[in-house]
DNA sequence: CTGAAAGCGCTTACAG
DNA sequence: CTGAAAGCGCTTACAG
C-alpha cells in the first residue's frame, strides 16, 4: 500500500549532519543557529520532502492541534457559514477542524467533555443551543476545557463569545412590518430549546409596545426552525379568517414555508399577506418572491470565536466579547397593509 | 487553565496494581488476562474516568485516526448530505472528520498530498471534481496514500468508488419531457470542470436520440452549477422568441435559478415552460413550483465511500465499487407542452 | 497468562 | 551557538 516512507527529523538531521535538536530549532524559527546550519537544514527538508510528524508535535506538548465546532441545526446553510467562518480563520494555521454535529444537544448534554476529550479536541466552538447549555457550559468550564461560544443570549460571564444583538434586531424588523402600516402582525417562534427564540421574541414585543400596537397573542404559532414546520404554522396562520397581514419568522426557512403555505392556499405574498424572516441564508434569495429578513453574522460570529479560540490555546491576548451588527434586508416579501376591503 | 489533568495508562496500572501492558490489553480486548485482572482493570479504568490518548496511540501506530473529506462545492445542501453521510459512517468509531474545503481543486492539485499529509490524515474520501481530477489521483496512487472516490465518472480503475449512474439519469429525466410532449428542450450545463456535465449531457443526447429529436445546440446554456448562473443562463434561454417548452438544468440550484428568470420575466412555470433540475436537494422542495428532478444518493455515497476507506485502513475487506440507484422525483414544475398558439 | 524493554517522532529542559 | 538526554502515552515485539 505505502510507498516510500516518510521522511523524519532524524532523516533531515543526518541528511544536513547535524543534530534533531537543531532541526528542531529552525522549523521552529527560534533564534541562535547559525546561517549556515539554517541553510544546511532548509536544503535537506527541501530535498527530502520533510514535513513535520504533527502527532508527535501534539505527543510533547500534550496537545492534538484538532478544534471541535459543535451544531445542532437543521438548516444546512447556517450550517456551511458556521464551517467557513471557522475554517476561514483556521487557514494557514496548524489546526484542524473536525466537525460534531449532533441530533440533539440536550441528549449529549451530559458526555459532551467525554466526547470531546475521547477526539482528542484542544477546544471547541460552541454554536446555538449548546453556546447556551448550563450543563454544557458549567461542564467545560470546571473542567478547565477551552471553549469559546457563538451567538449565547445568556449567562454572558461563561467563557469568551461572539453575539449579534438578537433582540434589537428582532425590534427593528417589527419596527419595519409596523412603519408599513402592519398591527396584526403574526409571529413564527423557532426550536424553544434555542435561547435566540425567546430573544427575538422579546424584540418583536418591545416594538409592538413601543408602537402602542396591543399583543396578539392569538397570532403566535410554535415552530422548530425547520422549513416543514413553517408550513405548517404558516398554515394554521393563514387559514384562519382574521388572519395577520404580516408574520414574523423566526428564521429564513419557517418564512420560506409559510410563503410555501400560502403559495397552497392561494394566498399572494407580499400582496395579501407579507412574510419576513431572520437569518439571511440562502433560501431567502431563492423563493418566490425573495425574503425581506435580517443578516446574521453567522460567519463573522463563527470566525471571531475560532479567533479567540486559538488565541486562548496560544496564550495570546484576545477580547473575551465581540459583537457583530445586524442588517436589515430588504427584499419582496414584505409591503404596505391594504387598504381594508 | 486546566482542571485535575487526565488519567494516563500508567496512572490505571498502579491503581489497578498490573502493568501498563496488562490495562492496554484489556483495553483493546487481547485476550489472556485473567478475569479477575480484567475486572480490576475495568475497575480503575472507571473510577479514574480514564480515557486512551488518541493521540499517544496514533504516534505508535502511525496513524493519526483522521479522515478527510475533500470537496469544492457550492451548494450547501449538497455539502451538507456528504458530510452527514460521511460522519454517520464514523459514529462509533475512533476515526474523526476533517473536512477540506477548498475553492478550487484545480489550483490545489499539484499539493493535494502535501496538504493531506500535513493534516495528518489516514486516508481521504475525494468529491467531485477531485475524485475525477488526473493529477490528484496519480499522486495519491503513486504515494500509496489511502484515498475512495464519490461519484467519479472517469478512470474507474484507479481507487475504490462508489457511483449513481449520471448519464442513465440524465437520460431518464429527459426521457421524462420527451413524454410530455417537448421538443425544444433547452439544457443548463454545469461547471466543465465537474466531468458529470459531460456525462449528464451525454444521457440527454442519448435519450434525444432515441427519440428521434434533431438536437438544437443553440438551447445549450453553459453554467456553473451555482443558483445565479442558473439565473443568467434561464434568462438567456427564455428572453429569446423561440424559447424552448422545456429545460434541464444539471442541477436543482441551477434550476431554482432559472425559475427564478422566468418569474422574473413574467413566464409561468410549468404552464408556459418546464423547468427541471438534479440532484433532489433542499432548494428542489422551497421554490415555486417545487422542482421535478433526479434523486442523486449524495448521502448513500459519501457513506459507502468512507465505508470502504474505514475498510481500507483497517484491512477488511471492501467492494471496490458501488453504484447506488438514483430515482426520478416528480414535482411539480414540470408539465405537458402547451398546445401550439 | 503477565510484564520489562524498546521505540513511535518530536520538544522540553539542561549542559557545555 | 549546539547537542545529548529524557520523556510525552501509548503499542509492538520479546521473554518468561
Amino acid at each position: 500500500m505505502s510507498g516510500k516512507k516518510r521522511a523524519t527529523i532524524v532523516d533531515v538531521a543526518s541528511a544536513a549532519g547535524v543534530s534533531i535538536k537543531t532541526v528542531s530549532r529552525v522549523l521552529n524559527n527560534e533564534p541562535h543557529v547559525r546561517k549556515e546550519l539554517q541553510d544546511k537544514v532548509r536544503r535537506a527538508t527541501k530535498s527530502l520532502n520533510y514535513q513535520p510528524n504533527v502527532v508527535a508535535q501534539g505527543l510533547v506538548g500534550r496537545r492534538s492541534y484538532l478544534l471541535g465546532l459543535v451544531y445542532e441545526n437543521p438548516s444546512p446553510n447556517y450550517v456551511v457559514e458556521l464551517q467557513h467562518g471557522a475554517l476561514d480563520r483556521l487557514h494557514g494555521e496548524r489546526y484542524r477542524l473536525v466537525v460534531l454535529p449532533v441530533e440533539s444537544v440536550a441528549d449529549v448534554a451530559g458526555n459532551m467533555l467525554a466526547l470531546l476529550r475521547s477526539a482528542a479536541l484542544d477546544g471547541v466552538v460552541l454554536t446555538p443551543p449548546a453556546s447556551d447549555h448550563p450543563k454544557i457550559l458549567e461542564e467545560l468550564r470546571e473542567s478547565g476545557f477551552p471553549f469559546t461560544r457563538v451567538a449565547p443570549t445568556r449567562f454572558p460571564d461563561i467563557g469568551p463569545s461572539t453575539t449579534t444583538d438578537d433582540v434589537e434586531a428582532a425590534c427593528a424588523m417589527t419596527r419595519y412590518l409596523i412603519e408599513l402600516g402592519h398591527r396584526d402582525i403574526g409571529l413564527i417562534k423557532g426550536d424553544p430549546t434555542h435561547s435566540a427564540s425567546e430573544a427575538r421574541l422579546f424584540g418583536f414585543s418591545k416594538a409592538l409596545g413601543e408602537a402602542g400596537i396591543p399583543p396578539r397573542l392569538d397570532l403566535i404559532e410554535q415552530g422548530m426552525f425547520t422549513y416543514d414546520s413553517g408550513v405548517e404554522a404558516g398554515r394554521r396562520l393563514l387559514d384562519r379568517k382574521d388572519r395577520p397581514t404580516a408574520i414574523f419568522a423566526q428564521n429564513d426557512d419557517m418564512a420560506g414555508g409559510a410563503i410555501m403555505a400560502a403559495h397552497d392556499l392561494g394566498i399572494d405574498v407580499p400582496g395579501d399577506v407579507s412574510i419576513v424572516g431572520f437569518d439571511d441564508s440562502q433560501i431567502a434569495k431563492v423563493t418566490w418572491p425573495r425574503i425581506t429578513t435580517i443578516h446574521q453574522p453567522v460567519y463573522d460570529m463563527a470566525r471571531s470565536a475560532t479567533d479567540m479560540l486559538v488565541a486562548m490555546l496560544d496564550k495570546k491576548p484576545y477580547l473575551p466579547m465581540v459583537e457583530h451588527p445586524f442588517e436589515l434586508i430588504v427584499r419582496q416579501s414584505a409591503g404596505p397593509r391594504r387598504a381594508e376591503p
